[in-house]
DNA sequence: TGCGTTGTCGCAACCGAGTTGCGTTAATTT
DNA sequence: AAATTAACGCAACTCGGTTGCGACAACGCA
């Protein structure tokens, strides 16, 4: 429950997402602010955030987890029905932004979903 | 391009499979034929089946990856529109029928989709 | 400005899913 | 039955992410 403190760091991640169209990934922000910034600071970070409601997150096929700023989204609820997009040959992943029209399976309670599509896009494809 | 010979092990994981009408993990796997058959056999069993076009396979918000029987998939191209619905309770994790509409952003070329839903399944519900 | 509280940081060790190299075993081909 | 070659077991490894802990720094208050 903590307050967010206004630390050098933070500023520093929080300017790599307004700078960046894409989402970010731990590793791409470790790399960015090379040996300025422990790997633990940074997942503890981004984890604080995303509790906040300040980003939101997701996975791409190869397991790693993504981060992106949020926009609509609540520290109690996400607005998670937005599709992500990453590109096999940049690797790079951006979020989508039409709305999904998504199943409800059964008698089951939908709380989250997440849509990931891969492709190539449209710089790579020229 | 391995011809995949019937060996025992081969038989065992595809009768789990056949057996449960949910999607499995390497992990699941290794519990349910414990000490029978070696960690690394499984992933390569796992990752040739897909190969071939005898399962798919996708993540979950945890990381980890599922696998289901394939349908209408062939070694070539796999029928991915389909949804997964993990139950946060109970951890299952089933295969949702009904397609998804999804939207190609921009002018980019969408080769592969995934969709991920969670929530409570019926009979954690209750 | 000084001081106590408490969130944040760096470090190092750790965890767990998945991979890899290599020598051995066993299914298939002849 | 012998040769071929895929599948296996083992152990060591990779890598994204986590954790415990002592040190440090941001904030609130006087």
């Amino acid at each position: 429950m903590g307050v967010l403190r206004k630390t050098k760091h933070l500023e520093h991640v929080l300017q790599a997402f307004r700078q960046s169209s894409d989402a970010l990934s731990a590793g791409m922000l470790l790399d960015a602010l090379a040996n300025e910034i422990n790997k633990s600071t940074v997942y503890r970070m981004l984890q604080k955030l995303e509790d906040d409601g300040v980003i939101h997150s997701f996975l791409t096929m190869d397991q790693i987890r993504f981060y992106a700023l949020c926009k609509g989204c609540s520290s109690g609820r996400h607005v998670d029905t937005h599709a992500h997009f990453q590109c096999t040959s940049c690797k790079r992943v951006s979020c989508v932004s039409e709305e999904i029209v998504l199943p409800t399976p059964g008698r089951s309670r939908i709380t989250s979903a997440q849509v990931l599509l891969t492709g190539q896009c449209e710089s790579c494809l020229s």
